[in-house]
DNA sequence: AACTTTTCCGTTAACGTTAACAGAATCAGC
DNA sequence: GCTGATTCTGTTAACGTTAACGGAAAAGTT
């Protein structure tokens, strides 16, 4: 793989400077407009910037300064429209802050996870908002990455650490209202669809159940959880419409078949939804149905989803400033942990309308 | 807006080297895994690497090397699975060649455009794969890049520049197929949703729609074509099921309404179907009705969503594979322009099961 | 033993930028 | 005209890395 140099050399400050018959630190001074430049001088300067196409060179810049004015987002699953949402929002904050984006994607496997930070911090960003889901090897590196000194806030993440705020949707109680909500509408058969060994928000929606069912007198039965076993190391998270799918089917196999489904997600709703259809029943009338998250197209299935809806936005936003200040406070700021509370959104596919 | 230094200063080589008792010149070596290191000397260095936490600087390294070993992607909307299908096929390419992928989002503006460009331009990295809509600045400013020497691929932009590449889906062939597909049905009015005054891959489709009602000898009747007018500078892609819904309101509502609707994509056509079950319509019987895209969900709808799949994962790995031909020989390769065939889906949502 | 090749490690000089300092010219105030 | 502030520009020295080169020791070859 022999990689050679670029074809055409950048044209640097120093050329410039020649150019214009000035010093690099008077075009520096003139592109970054800060220090005195005359008038004159720096129109001199700035035709010569347009003449040779000049852009100043972010690494040498960065170097310097030691500071790159841009932070990294590590995303575990970039078709999710909560991370879609997520990235818009801390985007916005960031932009306005005068910061760049760039979004590393895991597609949730632990070696990617990896080799985001590690890239990351190898272009010595100014600090980094991890959106990815738990793993050991990962958590240590990030441990690493924070003791190292690169200022890092999680979202939803399961993982503690002295010097790392952490932002998190309140999945346990989220998960418990919308079991609740089935309980409180007479149902005792519940299904749960997408359990997942690992933690994550999954397991969080599945404790939630798990608790709801308890407090109230239900007992669990096994069978009724249905989901992935192999959650190995990959597993392109959008696609978990074929998981609500497959899931429901087995759930409507069963001799004493659940009356109500709660899926971790909404898009695993929806291939639940379609397999009940497909068996010739009705919703929420022969099985009712909550899902998770209030992704757009919940309010647009047939019948609209009744699903939990967690405060993305914000949790993007209040991610965005508590890494902004972590990276602009000159003492180390105290750790930050705050968990949001989720709302259940009640539509026609648990309440006949 | 104060920014202090880092808190802790990263280990650099010279403090490695000094640890070790060697020159920064041995830690590179063994740190790079070139040149001649005795294994002793190499053991020495590796655990004063590990005893400080060392990282290389990217920034440093970078400069020196002229190279950067990182890539990065532009996207318009993030959200959307043909987005993160394309990210995930250049991923794949990309760091099974050793290089990193940073993802800018422009969120469809012509400014956040400019800006990914501009930001990946300043970090100096080996190329870029843009996948936004073209708009007249981001056209300029993306020329000048290109003539400043950056390897540049194009992915569904209808902006072409001798020295880059072009890959895109056959958007206008998709789209009269789409149509012709409805026609063969013995639909005549029929209606478009999501035309778009700007260009991008709704314009073609909208083309593609127009040439297959005029071949066919049907009037086009503009009362069955809505869209959105005030497509300025922002419009969150993914949220295109209300475009969807709205439209297909729209169209229900007229005196001579259509037998059956094209939408632009799969969302929009989820939206649709939304609406016209909600005013009692049937599909197909009523309305028959086709998508673009054949994201995941389209399958799962009710009824199944007849729609256009387009190569997704192929454009991103010819797109990818275009750039490191670029990056990695030594002359200015000629320009490819690959146009892909689109595969018409027929499901429920055309033709009663 | 003489010669070549390979292994090992150090020296030097950038890569392109900016912080810090300094010097000179201009301007304001009295 | 003197003093002090303000405006403008230049000089120097890093930031942390590696390519290129060189020298010397060790290993292999005739």
């Amino acid at each position: 793989m022999r990689r050679p140099t670029p074809k055409k050399r950048h044209a640097t400050l120093a050329d410039i400077a020649a150019s214009a018959g000035v010093t690099p630190m008077t075009v520096s001074r003139v592109v970054n407009g800060n220090g005195y430049v005359s008038a004159e001088t720096r129109e001199k300067v700035l035709s010569a910037v347009s003449a040779l196409n000049y852009r100043r060179n972010g690494l040498a810049r960065g170097l310097k300064r030691q500071r790159t004015d841009t932070i990294g987002l590590v995303l575990g699953d970039i078709a999710n429209p909560f991370a879609a949402e997520l990235a818009r929002a801390v985007r916005e904050v960031m932009t306005a802050r005068g910061y760049n984006v760039f979004i590393c994607v895991s597609e949730h496997s632990a070696r990617e996870d990896i080799a985001a930070f590690e890239s990351l911090a190898d272009h010595r960003v100014d600090g980094v908002i991890v959106a990815t889901r738990a793993n050991k090897l990962g958590n240590d590196r990030l441990a690493e990455m924070i003791e190292g000194g690169i200022p890092v806030v999680l979202i939803g993440r399961d993982f503690r650490h002295p010097h790392a705020d952490l932002i998190a949707a309140d999945n346990l109680r989220g998960g418990y209202d919308a079991t609740a909500h089935l309980i409180a509408l007479g149902h005792k058969n519940i299904g749960f669809i997408g359990v997942t060994p690992t933690s994550g928000v999954g397991l969080r929606r599945y404790h939630g159940y798990l608790e709801a069912m308890r407090e109230h007198g239900l007992k669990v039965d096994e069978r009724l959880i249905v989901g992935r076993a192999d959650d190995g190391d990959q597993w392109p998270g959008y696609s978990t419409e074929s998981m609500g799918y497959e899931g429901m089917k087995r759930l409507l196999s069963l001799r004493r078949r659940p009356t109500a489904v709660f899926a971790r997600n909404d898009f695993t709703a929806v291939g639940a939804m379609s397999a009940a259809k497909e068996a010739g029943l009705r919703i929420p009338q022969d099985v009712a149905l909550v899902g998770y998250d209030d992704v757009p197209l919940a309010a647009h299935t047939t019948p609209p989803l009744t699903t939990v809806r967690q405060p993305t936005r914000e949790q993007g936003r209040i991610a965005a400033e508590a890494l902004v200040r972590r990276m602009e406070s000159a003492e180390t700021p105290a750790r930050e942990e705050r968990v949001m509370k989720c709302e259940l959104v009640i539509r026609a596919s648990t309440i006949a309308g």
